[in-house]
DNA sequence: CTCTGTGAAAACATTCACAGCG
DNA sequence: CGCTGTGAATGTTTTCACAGAG
């Protein structure tokens, strides 16, 4: 809608795949790898190597001719370009199946997705402890989500009382949400989203299952409007 | 790649849409409502209506001009494209925390996916119950997935064991996976894949919020190869 | 040589806009 | 009228292919 003035904008499509290679590329790192070419992350991550270098280049002139590119340099812009180099506290509400998988779903922590609270709207539950949390009641979430700094939320509710959640959410000063609810969840603008839907990833695979596919990597459910980034970068 | 001779093939992202549109329709349908309008339907999903309308033509011309869509022939419709008319039987492997979760994820049986059996590779877990079924060692894998003829796999295990896990299931008889693992699983073609990672969604989201967005829906990661109608390419 | 960065071309997906049906 | 179906136009993403750096 909005060209915005100065900004250079990420690819929605792209934007999705920064994300795998800052995935792949840590695990590289912490394998003691130094460098990498576009095609050999592109093999492992079944993209073309053509592919990987037009992402690159979001990051910047960071590739070496006839070297590769320096792995620690790439995460290093990819964290920054990602919104990963800021601190985010989130907090969950929910305490079902799903809200309490998640909050004991130690890889957030490890990954600098700090879980600061859980609230449920059944006031039975408060006080019963999940994964080192006490789960707190509803009528708390605007005072805790101010207290403990939280700016992300994650909704794990039924989708009856999913909208409303999110509202909450927002009153409450989270900037972003994460929905597992089945259903759409608007916002304001200003304020991002991201839904996941474990039904609808499980019809996909029926979907590719039963129309016999191919092989094929990474999904779920993602979308939303253009997806502008910072990146003075390019070009 | 190859045109294929009398099927057409559904766009990628048009088929992340028809599950929305499933979701959204059975939805209505279960509340009374007998038609739907492309305007209206874009409205509760985000979309233009003219998105819609070519869409929905993937079903066939169920369009009645100056009254809309009869929701019961597209639910029907979109249930045998997506391939929601047949039997799946699903295996979760990996009773972890987000393994348990999913075990007990009752919308995956009112939606006619239905949780067959639990593995896990911790013997010890063996025996205990979850959501009604009794975790069996991986050594049960291909006795029971073929005794309960079970279709699609959820691989719920750590990054270290997806792969190994998805071998074995694909071994065992399978023809899709739903991979929660943070990392690419490679299958061999003709077998389905999808993957969902909890990690990479909530970065979309650090990414969405620290960048300044707009408003958005539905999130996740998804991708593979073309996504057509039959497919016997190759590459 | 190997491997990046990038214009230019091709493929793909979305939006427009309108003819035509009920 | 209201609303579908769809070609044609527009916009976006991927692929190609090659110049140039180390």
């Amino acid at each position: 809608m909005r060209p915005v003035p100065g900004r250079k904008s990420i690819p929605r499509p792209a934007a999705r795949r920064l994300s795998l290679y800052l995935r792949e590329l840590a695990m590289r790192l912490e394998q003691g790898e130094s460098t990498v070419s576009s095609k050999a992350l592109g093999r492992s991550l079944g993209l073309t190597d053509a592919q990987v270098r037009k992402d690159l280049a979001i990051c910047g002139h960071l590739g070496h001719p006839g070297r590769g590119y320096t792995i620690s340099d790439l995460v290093a812009s990819l964290r920054t370009i990602m919104g990963r180099d800021r601190d985010w506290r989130v907090c969950v509400v929910g305490a079902g199946n799903i809200g309490r998988a998640l909050v004991s779903y130690d890889r957030f922590r490890r990954e600098g997705f700090a879980i600061a609270a859980v609230f449920d709207g059944n006031p039975a539950l408060a006080g019963q402890e999940v994964g080192g949390l006490r789960i707190r009641p509803m009528k708390d979430l605007a005072s805790v989500v101010a207290a403990e700094r939280i700016n992300l939320g994650i909704v794990a509710v039924p989708r009856e009382s999913a909208q409303q959640v999110a509202d909450a959410l927002v009153a409450a000063g989270v900037r972003g949400i994460l929905n597992f609810a089945p259903r759409r969840i608007e916002v304001r603008e200003g304020i991002g989203i991201v839904s996941v839907d474990f039904t609808v990833a499980l019809e996909q695979l029926a979907f590719q299952t039963a129309t016999g596919l191919e092989i094929g990597e990474d999904a779920a459910d993602d979308d939303h409007e253009p997806t502008d980034g910072e990146a003075p970068t390019s070009a």
